[in-house]
Formats: structure tokens, sequence, C-alpha cells
DNA sequence: GGTGAAATTTTAGGTGC
DNA sequence: GCACCTAAAATTTCACC
């Protein structure tokens, strides 16, 4: 799908404020509301627009604590790793978490209320999962950037 | 702000998707949709809904590289630090980016079109950055689970 | 790509429980 | 607090140029 500096100019503001009305991206962009609806509704058919979505605030929410943690699993049975996948999916907890080369075998962004919550969701699931070899915590000081835009 | 289990499905739902009807979230949620639109209005205004936005496939985009990378900074000046945090709220391939404990002082998520892209963002980047004194990169292989809802 | 109009949704306001 | 009703305003959606 090719995309021209319009194409772009929608994309990004569709991901800072997808409530913004086709009357008022279609001035920003410089075209017809018409025209821009159709741009946009081909993004939407060619799957480069997945979805819209409510973002929320984690502290509003009353969940102050995050951490980036690194998982090392143990080398048997891919029973449990399907087992690990499927919990780390189901988990409210865990934000996103990556297969990823390097020392790690895994990286997940880890949300709870608080630092006790933080450590139930260790001792009481991380830690407890066979497939699970260890896991180090980073804890999550302070956001340089987050919810950044993708810009193609 | 107190949430109630039908606070908690309505975010759910707007999270995963928010262009759904005001009625047929009502529907879901089995209330008014007047009552419905109080209870979301109240959301935005205590900013616990932030924002809306349009979620973009990176692969459709054409970004296939993706990578954790762990940054450490060098122990001197604080202007440098200062001039690492803009140039990075400022690049686009950089997705998130935090501040941690442990080993790496930042921890960000880095997407690019490629390996080749990826190695200029390093090269003419990120190592002629003052402030970091050395980033190992950990490639994202398959994700797991990717932006997940929170669940207040 | 633009114009215009129909269809739908949003955003209120008011009433009573 | 919620449900229900009503209606104007705004927006989305689409046929046609």
């Amino acid at each position: 799908m090719h995309l021209d500096d319009r194409d772009r100019k929608i994309l990004e503001v569709l991901q800072a404020d997808s409530r913004i009305s086709n009357a008022d991206l279609a001035d920003q962009v410089g075209m017809s509301a018409s025209a821009l609806w159709r741009r946009v509704r081909a993004f939407e058919d060619a799957g480069l627009i997945a979805r819209y979505g409510a973002v929320l605030d984690p502290e509003v929410a009353g969940l102050g604590f995050q951490a980036v943690v690194h998982v090392q699993l143990t080398r048997h049975k891919s029973e449990k790793l399907d087992e690990f996948v499927r919990a780390i999916q189901t988990r409210r907890e865990v934000l996103e978490c990556y297969a990823t080369t390097g020392q790690a075998d895994y990286h997940m962004r880890v949300i709870c209320a608080d630092l006790k919550a933080y450590n139930d969701f260790l001792e009481n699931f991380l830690f407890r999962m066979e497939a699970v070899e260890s896991a180090q915590t980073n804890v999550i000081l302070r956001a340089i950037k987050k919810d950044a835009a993708i810009l193609p």
C-alpha cells in the first residue's frame, strides 16, 4: 500500500485523536471530507488501521506501579511453554510480552496497583509456573515516552 | 473515583473498540443509552479516558523489525541527559522508553522497517549520543501479547 | 477528488421512579 | 442514582458529478 504525505498526516492525527471529525481532519490535511473519508476507509479495509480504542491513564485508574520483567524459561517440555503463553495472555497485569533474543527469553511490561500487588503477581503467578526458570524485575521509575504513534 | 463492575466492562469494551455506538455498548452492559453516556462522559472528565486513538498494524505499515533495547548512560553531565530525553521523544523509531531500576538505566521498544534501518538508527543516532554509554539489542521474535487493555 | 443529501449517532434536556 | 422519551445538532456515509 503506497502512502503519500497526506496519508501519513492522516494516520498521525488519527493515532493521537480518533475522535476528530472527518470535516476537521479534512481541513487539517487540505482535502474534502468525503475524499478524506474514502482514504480512511481504505486504511481500515487494508488492515493498516487495525482498530480504534480508548486510551486510559494508569494513574487515574489507580495503577501506580509498573515494571519491565525479563523472564528465562526452563529448557524442557513444550507443553509448559504453551501453558506459559496462555497464562500470560489471560493475566490482566501483563500489558505486553515479547519473545526476544538476548539474555532474557521474554520481555514483558507489567502494571499493578502497588508494590504489594506486584509481589502477589510474582509469588502467586509468575514464580509458580513450571516453565519459568527465573525473572528479573526492573521497576519503571519514569516514562520518557509512551503510547507513541507509529509513523509509516 | 470508584468503579463498579459495569464501569469496568465499559472501559474494557471501549479500549478494544471505541467506535461502538452508545446504544450497542449500553445493550452489552445492560443499561440505557443515556445512563451509559453519562458514565463515559464522567470517565473523560476525570481523565480516566485520556484520549481515543487509532491503532495501526506495524506489519501492514511496512515496519517489520522491532527490538527491546537496554541503554546505560554515562555518569556525567545532566545536560547530556536532557539532550538524550528530548532526542528520544522526537525519534519516530522509539515507541516507548522508560527509566528503570536494574542493570539498564532505560528500557525502550524500537520499531523499524528492517534490520538495515535499525542499524542506521544505532549507528547514526543512538551510539552518537554522548549520554549513551552502551546499549544491548534484544530483537523481538514474536509478540505473545501487545496493545493490551488496562483493567482497573 | 468534490458536492450535496440521506441516514445515523451524538448530545442534550426534561420527567418520573 | 437510573430509565425513558424527545429532539436538535453534529457526524457519518454514500450516490452522483
